[in-house]
DNA sequence: AATTAATCAGTAATGATTCCTATTTTGTTT
DNA sequence: AAACAAAATAGGAATCATTACTGATTAATT
């Protein structure tokens, strides 16, 4: 029913966020895009990412900073959020997926799928601030 | 330094909390507690919660749906989120914290902890929609 | 080329949350 | 108990990410 058409800019902020893994807003995302395409609207930012997200192109993450970012890496895996700087980063060290399962067994309702995301330091902060946190 | 006050608000938010397995959000918070507190303002159930949540009396819930949710009960426990109804349940049987210590083998930074959420349809929108989703 | 519906740019609207300020409370000190 | 200082409040304004609206474009189809 809803007729997926073909469009440059949307084109255009896929491959943008192909270009980065570190989960860039929005706005980062209309900021880098315009140097392209100097017309694209944030409007059409926005609904393009919510429709890639829907397409399951990309992933829509949300780590309580207030804004959302999206992720072209639609793989499995978690992620983790510095509590200093604030930067995501990937985590693929973790299989949590045996964890559904489990979930499942003593649950009534249908779980189908699960978010994960750690909290910290990141590497460069943790070696500033030393046992600050 | 930061010479914490008694307030009867805070209180009056904080029992409420007690009283509420569903993990409310302010507007709901604000609107129950003026049963007893016609003249509380919005602006200090919001500041209340976030003091609360920084003394660790309570935990403030993201789960994506655009508002921050409260939850009383602090003690470790994961929380599943129905994709039809928007309700916000506990999940008390998973212990993922084993989770945290394998993630950090392989993390260079500091990991200081992690949020995990559930997501799906609860038992009763699992009921009426069979296979929808 | 004509048609139609998806998409766009630009802008206004929404809505959750935070900020601001004069006033009131709370806990402490004389 | 009166005086005091710091914290908290009510009420409302401000912020800011995101969504909604609208007339103009554009991609795919006949």
């Amino acid at each position: 029913m809803a007729a997926r058409r073909h469009s440059r800019q949307r084109e255009l902020i896929k491959a943008f966020l192909n270009t980065r893994k570190d989960h860039p807003s929005a706005e980062i995302v209309y900021k880098n895009v315009r140097s392209q395409n100097p017309r694209i609207s944030l409007g059409t930012v926005y609904r393009n990412l919510t429709l890639l997200a829907e397409d399951g192109e990309i992933i829509r993450l949300n780590v309580g900073d207030g804004v959302d970012r999206f992720d072209a890496d639609t793989s499995p895996h978690c992620h983790f959020v510095c509590r200093k700087c604030g930067q995501v980063q990937d985590l693929q060290a973790c299989s949590i997926d045996s964890i559904a399962d489990a979930a499942s067994k003593a649950f009534h309702g249908r779980i189908l799928g699960h978010v994960t995301y750690f909290y910290g330091l990141c590497c460069d902060c943790y070696g500033q601030t030393g046992e600050k946190y």
